[in-house]
DNA sequence: GTCTGCGCTGTAAACGATTACAAGAACGAT
DNA sequence: ATCGTTCTTGTAATCGTTTACAGCGCAGAC
């Protein structure tokens, strides 16, 4: 036998179908027609379908958080202070994942359209005008966390990258470490753009030498090994700061590898302050760019635009702290 | 302005909705009629509703991942097995995230009524029988990644811990590693009873001394560095052998804190053989109990399942094999 | 006793798609 | 020229809810 529906219960409980979803939905009914109906659902075991509910009332209560790389732990922070949000306001979070490649993201975007979800939070790994044109085309309220031009007229949140290298370098220089490499994800990425260029005002601001910069692969362990590799066959930093914990873990693994003690030889620091900083051995020093913040402000303007769709986007950047731990003297 | 229906696409092309779904899912129709019917789509930016969709067709073509907690790295790597498999098949993933708490379980499952996806598969922490009669009776397929009893007649996939912990000893004991403690996770938990019986099983069949046995809080990084501290204020075991990558991290880090070479003095092994243990440092010695493998299948357990509701309920063991790295000798 | 107003409840029309069925067109065979 | 097939297209019912609207009963005011 398939699913009741709501004629079943209200057959059962001897009452019209506006009735049973009038009680269901809490409208005013007497005492005696809610004892029947809940009578009913409980016998029948009914469950509302929220297809059709959702075809109704033109919503469906869903939220969608959208990521590049599940195994990026920045994520997993960043996904917790979102659910926190979205469902303390009484909707349910899913996860996708989209690939590296802006295709997907746009396709995504686009898909949303099929009322997947009432709104979306996105962190796109790269940008460009399709996927910005086809987030302002987006029936549903869409807000990236990430940074797009202003001009696009996104709600967004974003860290402030450069402030971020900003302060791993004062770090290190208040400790004397003056040869800094850079380790960087790809450059044509939203984060490996600004991490660039955080790094280039660093180093004219502070006039630091050149000490070896790499862009790895992508943002990963194994491309941390790699570009770690690379960086110690040329040259012999003092330090190094790393665009993300996974590639600066990466790279903790290839000083090893060669023998050089973090941080008596070599410091290190990452960037998003994950979990995985504070996992790894020795912990991290890592840039805190916010991710719980901004997942948590992000939710909130999400909330805020499904609420009035009509406000002036908003671009909310909040700004990073360094959690200090051992791989930096 | 809003969206486009499918009678507005037919109006713009002078032709009839039943035309209009037609040409859309591909069913015959004239070049003439295809051409129109792409071009009215086009003009207007059309996009199916997914909702109105799935009320008619009954299948909204989204399956549903549930796992107890996103931080968790053995998480990730299901994560992508199954990803892969159903995304192969035609269908969007969803992750959602369950509290550590069993009616949070049972709820989500419930709710799966509601239409939510055409498919669940979900790793448990706990289960009671509570979860296990919401299973059975919820009308969408669950496929459980994790161990339930075989009379639950619900399709399973698990690994085999015991065997699992049985490999980690035989490894340290081939290594001259007799004095082995264990740091489980809580043992009202499905992975932790089956761990704890592993340990049992493998002290009575070779003989172990005791050397100590934790129960963690859970199975996280915080609770593995709590479970060390006290394993080590009372014991001095050659060897610990953890329930997962993240406790078994927590418990090197103690070991660090007292000044304890691993694997030279204190070897250690995990298991999950997740992303972490390559990442940590020393990388970790893991039990492989193929949480990919358990995702391949579980996925395609549930496919198979979708496919045709009254096969046999199947229970599927994976065998799991050791990672060999260097926090053992 | 009649009338007004209020509060419940039921009937039926949406929401936006798919699809069974019928009708019309085109075409070939007789 | 007629008939029967086949192929395409349109009409309308349907999925399971919510909700506007109308109807009905009952209480209170005159």
């Amino acid at each position: 036998m398939s699913r009741p529906t709501i004629a079943g219960v209200a057959s059962a409980a001897g009452v019209s179908v506006a009735s049973v979803s009038r009680v269901l939905n809490g409208l005013p009914a007497t005492a005696e027609m809610v004892e029947r109906v809940q009578r009913a659902v409980e016998d029948l075991g009914y469950v509302p379908d929220s297809r059709a509910r959702s075809l109704k009332v033109g919503r469906t209560f869903q939220l969608t958080l959208a990521v590049a790389d599940v195994g990026n732990p920045v994520y997993v922070t960043m996904m917790r202070a979102v659910e926190e949000v979205v469902s303390a306001a009484g909707y349910r979070l899913v996860v996708t994942t989209t690939g590296p490649e802006v295709v997907d993201e746009v396709a995504l975007v686009r898909g949303m359209a099929r009322g997947y979800a009432d709104g979306l939070v996105i962190s796109p790994l790269r940008v460009d005008d399709d996927l910005i044109k086809s987030i302002r085309e987006c029936d549903v309220p869409v807000v990236v966390a990430g940074n797009v031009p202003a001009k696009a007229g996104v709600d967004t949140v974003r860290a402030n990258s450069p402030k971020g290298v900003a302060l791993a370098v004062e770090h290190l220089l208040a400790k004397g470490r003056d040869r800094i490499a850079f380790v960087n994800g790809p450059v044509d990425t939203v984060p490996g753009a600004a991490r660039a260029k955080g790094f280039a005002d660093a180093t004219k601001h502070y006039n630091l030498k050149a000490a070896g910069a790499i862009e790895a692969a992508d943002f990963t362990f194994a491309a941390g090994r790699a570009a770690g590799k690379q960086l110690f066959k040329k040259s012999r930093p003092s330090a190094v700061i790393c665009a993300n914990d996974l590639l600066a873990v990466g790279v903790m693994h290839e000083l090893a590898a060669y023998g050089l003690q973090v941080p008596a030889e070599v410091a290190v620091i990452g960037m998003d302050d994950s979990e995985l900083a504070e996992q790894s051995f020795p912990p991290l020093t890592s840039v805190n760019l916010g991710s719980a913040e901004r997942g948590r402000r992000a939710a909130e303007l999400l909330l805020a635009r499904i609420e009035d769709d009509t406000r002036t986007p908003r671009r909310i950047v909040v700004q990073p702290t360094l959690s200090v731990r051992r791989s930096t003297p």
